[in-house]
DNA sequence: CAGTTTATGTCAGTCTTGTTGACATTCCAA
DNA sequence: TTGGAATGTCAACAAGACTGACATAAACTG
């Protein structure tokens, strides 16, 4: 399995995308590529008190409103101890409201304020321009083979939580 | 440059696939697929006292042995403080070895030991095994069309570097 | 040769963000 | 109605990033 000259073998189609070297590339761009990924937005955050993972909850909260604090969990795949942290400074500073719930009331539903909202735009803008660069780069193809390697690379509850915010909860 | 509904404009080709909603997409990819791509070796690492950090200095201190601590920094975009904290560690447990300069003595070569090279392998095996997958999954073109994309993401730095370690420094 | 720069390492302190443990509230089902 | 399950909060701690200050040794420069 980690044999460095694992052999390139040909069945219908070349298989030379496969060997170890070609694997370790990868695995080197996407280390790279993730730090470019953050750079921006981490810039932003620096300078007020916020973090990554500040960044994340905006994020999410911005996409699915109302959402509960269980199901962010489950998307940013952290413990609720440490997203309920970031979350009461987040609520604490008036960028996010959190409004219990009407049918259950243990639950917390969580919205963007109008101050939440334009930093989630600041961000977000950030991060789009890169990201609308390396597309613009590399052109459409390139791009759906981006998203189909990624989406491969993610585990099944992933994919999920992935498919439901690009297409909506079924 | 927050325009939800940034025009999709028409030059020789659709420019559909650089809607924000499109961008957005790519975004929540890479943070699931990050997740996916560093789960495996996380969870081997958490069975040791090591994490993520002591990681990348074994794959960068395997990818180009006998590489300087200051040349290991700029690769992985840390402070010294942070690095030096790692590889002492490392060093420590036997798993790197540092061997000062011989022609410029202040500088510490840094090598795997046996054991080093074991853990580097079991880590690797595990990541490569994931990537494998997703690769096979995909097929070679999304493949190279993944690669185009996140090389373009990156700072020009962060190129440099990349492109030292994929083709050998020139 | 004297002074400056470079490469490395260390100590101390802080911040973010992850963890576990303990606990309060609410809902639901036996 | 009572006990368990679900949801969320608070407290304490650990990993790993950061900055700043400083020491040492070697290399370079004028």
């Amino acid at each position: 399995m980690s044999d460095a000259r694992s052999a390139p073998v040909y069945g219908g189609e070349s298989l030379l995308f496969l060997t170890d070297e070609q694997l370790r590339q990868g695995i080197e761009a996407m280390f790279f590529a993730y730090r470019g990924f953050t750079a921006d937005p981490d810039r932003i955050l620096a300078e007020m008190a916020y973090g990554r993972a500040h960044h994340r909850a905006i994020h999410f909260i911005n996409r699915a409103p109302g959402t509960t604090v269980n199901n962010l969990l489950s998307i940013l795949g952290v413990t609720k101890q440490s997203l309920n942290r970031v979350l009461r400074t987040l609520i604490a500073d008036g960028l996010v409201e959190s409004r219990v719930g009407t049918v259950d009331k243990r639950e917390r539903h969580l919205f963007l304020t109008d101050a939440g909202r334009a930093l989630e735009t600041k961000l977000s803008d950030a991060q789009r321009a890169r990201m609308r660069a390396a597309y613009k780069d590399a052109g459409p193809e390139a791009v759906a083979g981006f998203k189909q390697v990624l989406e491969a690379m993610m585990d099944t509850s992933m994919q999920r939580s992935y498919r439901n915010l690009k297409d909506g909860p079924t």
